[in-house]
DNA sequence: TCAATATATTTTCTCGAGATTTTAATTTAG
DNA sequence: CTAAATTAAAATCTCGAGAAAATATATTGA
């Protein structure tokens, strides 16, 4: 046996299949949110979906619910379920409360984390590096495992962090993050300077450097409320 | 028309009627379970519920995904659904992500909060003293009364706050903590320290006093804390 | 007696059809 | 021609029955 198979998974890391229809429709239906096939403020007729995604009307009105649960949906009193709207106002309040929650689990997963934790962030460090490479050689088809491998290195950072509902929290704040920077990533592709905040971010995490990598990681995230605000307002519908 | 009912609701609010059969049955099971009726690990069998709750086998289910939003009920995979256990390990998570996201909320809410919003704060602790009175006197009846009266002054104090990601993290929190409340209530009854604590923290948010606010709403919340920790293990089961 | 396999029961999960409610279209009155 | 009211259509919500899975029980062999 080897010892990394003791470590928490992080390389190789589906998280978990889906055991249920449900689920599965679930999973299907966030992605298409949040890349946008169904865009901000569409109606979700469950009528109209469960031939798509192959369920019958029952187990898609679950998968709806689940939805809500992430804020992704949204359910009207007896009127049905609609994509949940954005608008520019939310993400800052998403951006800053993002920050509040990812800022103190992170500060709590440096004074806790031991040496398996600094591990995982290494090798997570190392995975996001190498995805951005093949993002600088042009290959563009390699951009959903970039964001997955972002995604990831960001869970490993505070996953060290005994609160669970800081993470829970966070988890949350991340998917419907992602689903503004899909939008930005089209006109702003990934700039180096995001490359050597993570490296910064990372440096201060192995120093044990509290304020640094708070602050740094605060930067970090702001950065991307930037981006979003070149977006012309028309795309946010 | 009367000038005070241009303002949010605060008296007589129902937080508006369930407009579905499973929103209802999610609103009573919610109650149950935080009321103890439903104890922490319980399986909930659909078949059992159904009839209880006079509703279809897949409404039921849909009740039971609501609650998984709100964290107090668990879906396992394909072994159905289990009331969310508790330990003091949970509720310090609880008690301290809460600290962090209600003072946050309440900075916010005082630097935002017009003079519409100082009423309602004003009110809402009228309100809450009026059912403080009442315990005093010894009718217990009036409890479930303080409890809705609490909950809403800690809403309304934060109601300013114009980050909606906050005040939802801290409704399902609040949610989270009344359970372990209700616990410690039957050994502990109301202190008068509660109450002079909600007087300390209406006069700072009257004097526009962020540093002091914040400050009693932390050792306020943390009071909480330290009376489940008085709990015998054994009934946290 | 204990372990492993096989059977039986229970429970969850899934589906399609019917009843209510909402939304859209049409008609009628002013 | 506008606005309210009536009618028609669509969608949601709800229910009970059947299929798949998991748990519990019983049986068999060592």
């Amino acid at each position: 046996m080897n010892d990394i198979a003791a470590l928490p998974d992080i390389a190789g890391s589906q998280p978990d299949e889906p055991k249920t229809l449900a689920e599965a429709a679930y999973r299907r239906l966030r992605r298409d949110i949040i890349e946008g096939i169904h865009p901000p403020g569409e109606k979700l007729r469950v009528e109209h979906l469960k031939d798509h995604y192959a369920v019958g009307a029952g187990t898609l009105r679950e998968a709806l619910q689940l939805l809500v649960t992430d804020a992704l949906v949204v359910a009207q009193g007896q009127r049905g379920f609609r994509v949940a709207p954005i608008s520019l106002d939310d993400f800052e309040d998403i951006t800053r409360t993002r920050v509040l929650l990812e800022t103190e689990a992170l500060k709590q997963s440096i004074e806790c984390g031991e040496d398996a934790w600094e591990a995982n962030v290494v090798a997570a460090f190392h995975m996001l590096s190498r995805a951005e490479t093949k993002l600088e050689e042009g290959n563009e088809g390699n951009r959903e495992e970039w964001e997955l491998r972002n995604q990831t290195f960001h869970e490993v950072l505070i996953s060290a962090s005994p609160s669970r509902w800081c993470r829970h929290f966070q988890n949350i704040l991340y998917l419907q993050s992602e689903r503004y920077r899909r939008l930005s990533l089209f006109r702003q592709p990934i700039s180096r300077d995001v490359h050597s905040e993570h490296q910064a971010i990372l440096d201060a995490v192995l120093a044990r450097d509290v304020e640094a990598a708070t602050s740094i990681l605060t930067e970090h995230i702001l950065r991307t409320l930037e981006a979003v605000r070149q977006i012309p307002s028309d795309v946010l519908s």
